[in-house]
RNA sequence: UCCGGGUUGGGGUAGUGGUAUCCUUUGGCCUUGUGGUGGCCAAGACGUGGGUUCAAUUCCCGCACCCGGACCCA
C-alpha cells in the first residue's frame, strides 16, 4: 500500500457530491453576476512568489527545478497569475474585468483544522473598477452564495474593515511602520494584550499612542467622522468617505445586515489598500476567520502593467465546508440514482433500450454489468438509492410488460415494455 | 520548522512479552424473480525501520501519517 501524501485529500463519491454541491452554488451566484470562469496553471516560475515576498517564501512553497532549469512551484495562490493574466491582455480586456475560478493551490504548511498542503478555493475577482460599488459586489457574491447555502445573518458575519483608515491613523502618530501595525492588529483578537500592545509599541507607537490607537478601533460605525476629526487628514477624510459609500451601496445591494464594521479586522497580506473584510462563523465555533477579501488597487501595478484597481474574495472550501457543517446545511453525503434497470434471465436488449431511453431523458441510470442475481442487483440498487428499480425479467417480457418497484416503499406494478419510459423523461412511479 | 495527543482488518473496537476479541463492512451462496430485516461460507489488521529479548503488536528510539495547536496565512 502506498500512503496518502501528508495533507493532501482523497475525496470519495459521497463527499465528493456534498463539496461539488457548495462548489456549484457559490459559482452559480458568481455567474450570476457576469462573474467569467478562467482557467490556469498549476505551475508558475517560482520567481514570481519570490520577488514578490522575499525568498523566505519558497520555504513555504512546493518549489523545485523542472528538466529545463526553471525554478517552478505549485501555485500557492491565484492573485499573481491573475494579475500577470490581466497584465498579459491588458488593453484588449474591456473593464470591469470579472474572473472567478475555482481550483486547488498547494502550500507546504503543517495542516490543522480548515488547512491543508493542497486545499480548494474560490477566486472571486474584479480588475478595472475603483468604484465603491465593486467592493459592495465582491461583499454581495460572497454573501449571496453563502445565503444559497442556507447560512442566514444568524450564522455569519462580515466584518469590514479599511486599511486606509488603518494607515491614516497611524500616519497622524508620526514614524510608525505601518506594516508591522496592522499586522499587530490582525493578531489583536488572537494574542494577550500584553503582547498586543508590546507589538504595536515595536511597531513606532509610544504606550500612550498605542491606547489611544486602539481606542480608535473600537469606533462605532456611526461614529467615524471622529476619526476624521481626530486625524484631520484628506487620507482618513476620504478613507471613512470610501467605507462609507461602500456600506450604502451594500444596502442597496441586500446585503448590508451581513457587515459590520471591524477596524480591528486587518487581514495579514500588505498588498491590500481600501476595504478589508472577514467572514466569521457567528457563533465563533469556527474560530478561525472562514474566508477573507478586500481591495488591491496597487498590485497590478506592481506586476508591470499599468495602475489597475482591484477588490476581490476567496473562499478556501476547507473552512467553508466548517462553517456549513456548523450551521447544518452542508448537504448530505451520499450518492443518488434515478433508475436501476434490473435485469433477470437474458433481458440485454430491452434493459439496456430502457436505460437508454432514460438516460437520454437526463436520468442518473444504472443496469447491471457483473452478471449479479436478483437479490444482488436489488441489493446493490438499495445501496446506490435507486429510487426506482425497473425489473426487466423474461417472465414479465412473455406478457409484454416490466415491472416497476418504489424503493422507498417497496410498491410494485407492471407497466407494457413498449409504454416504458414513454413520453416522460422521468416516469415516477405514480405515473403508471 | 516547533509543541501536545494518537496509529490494531475498509470503518469502529477488545486485548496481550508467546501473532489477536467483538461489531460492522465487502464478496459469494441459500434464492438469476425481490433489497433495506434471516442463515451459511469466505476475505480482511497490530503504520514503518531499528534496538532490547529465546520471543515484540505489546518495552525503548527514529521516521511516516492522522488529529489539534504555534509560526505563517502570500
Amino acid at each position: 500500500m502506498y500512503d496518502r501524501i501528508k495533507g493532501f485529500r482523497d475525496f470519495y463519491p459521497e463527499e465528493m457530491q456534498a463539496r461539488r454541491q457548495v462548489t456549484d452554488t457559490i459559482e452559480t451566484v458568481a455567474r450570476q453576476y457576469g462573474f467569467r470562469e478562467i482557467g490556469t496553471p498549476a505551475l508558475e516560475r517560482a520567481e514570481m512568489y519570490a520577488d514578490k515576498s522575499g525568498d523566505e517564501i519558497l520555504e513555504e512553497l512546493y518549489a523545485f527545478e523542472d528538466k529545463g532549469g526553471r525554478k517552478l512551484a505549485l501555485t500557492p495562490e491565484l492573485t499573481p497569475t491573475v494579475a500577470r493574466m490581466v497584465v498579459a491582455k491588458q488593453q484588449e480586456l474591456s473593464k470591469p474585468i470579472k474572473w472567478m475560478s475555482t481550483r486547488p493551490f498547494w502550500r507546504y504548511e503543517e495542516p490543522q483544522q480548515g488547512r491543508f498542503r493542497e486545499f480548494y478555493q474560490t477566486n472571486v475577482d474584479i480588475f478595472g473598477s475603483a468604484d465603491p460599488a465593486a467592493d459592495a459586489e465582491i461583499l454581495a457574491v460572497a454573501a449571496d452564495g453563502l445565503t444559497e447555502l442556507g447560512l442566514s445573518s444568524e450564522d455569519f458575519d462580515f466584518k469590514v474593515s479599511h486599511r486606509d483608515i488603518l494607515g491614516g491613523l497611524l500616519e497622524t502618530f508620526g514614524d510608525v511602520n505601518t506594516t508591522a501595525a496592522i499586522r499587530a492588529v490582525d493578531k489583536r483578537a488572537k494574542i494577550d494584550e500584553g503582547q498586543y500592545f508590546e507589538l504595536l509599541t515595536d511597531a513606532g507607537l509610544s504606550d500612550s499612542q498605542a491606547r489611544e490607537f486602539d481606542e480608535l478601533l473600537t469606533t462605532p460605525a456611526d461614529s467615524l467622522d471622529e476619526l476624521v476629526d481626530f486625524a484631520g487628514t484628506d487620507r482618513v477624510e476620504q478613507a471613512v468617505e470610501n467605507l462609507e459609500n461602500v456600506l450604502a451601496a451594500t444596502e442597496d445591494f441586500g446585503v448590508r445586515k451581513h457587515c459590520t464594521v471591524s477596524l480591528t479586522t486587518a487581514r495579514g497580506l500588505d498588498y491590500y489598500t481600501g476595504v478589508v473584510f472577514e467572514c466569521f462563523d457567528s457563533t465563533g465555533e469556527v474560530s478561525r476567520a472562514v474566508f477573507g477579501g478586500g481591495r488591491y488597487d496597487t498590485l497590478i501595478e506592481g506586476f508591470g502593467g499599468q495602475p489597475t484597481p482591484a477588490v476581490g474574495f476567496a473562499p478556501g472550501h476547507a473552512t467553508l465546508s466548517l462553517l456549513c457543517q456548523r450551521a447544518g446545511v452542508w448537504p448530505e453525503e451520499s450518492v443518488t440514482t434515478d433508475y436501476y434497470v434490473l435485469q433477470v434471465g437474458d433481458t440485454r436488449p430491452t434493459a439496456a433500450r430502457i436505460a437508454r431511453d432514460l438516460r437520454a431523458g437526463g436520468n442518473i441510470v444504472e443496469a447491471d454489468i457483473a452478471g449479479r442475481s436478483f437479490g444482488a442487483q436489488l441489493d446493490y440498487a438499495d445501496s446506490i438509492n435507486a429510487d426506482l428499480v425497473v425489473i426487466v425479467g423474461e417472465r414479465d417480457l412473455e406478457n409484454g410488460e416490466v415491472t416497476l418497484k418504489d424503493m422507498t416503499s417497496g410498491d410494485q406494478k407492471s407497466v407494457p415494455v413498449d409504454a416504458f419510459p414513454g413520453e416522460s423523461k422521468s416516469p415516477t412511479f405514480a405515473e403508471f
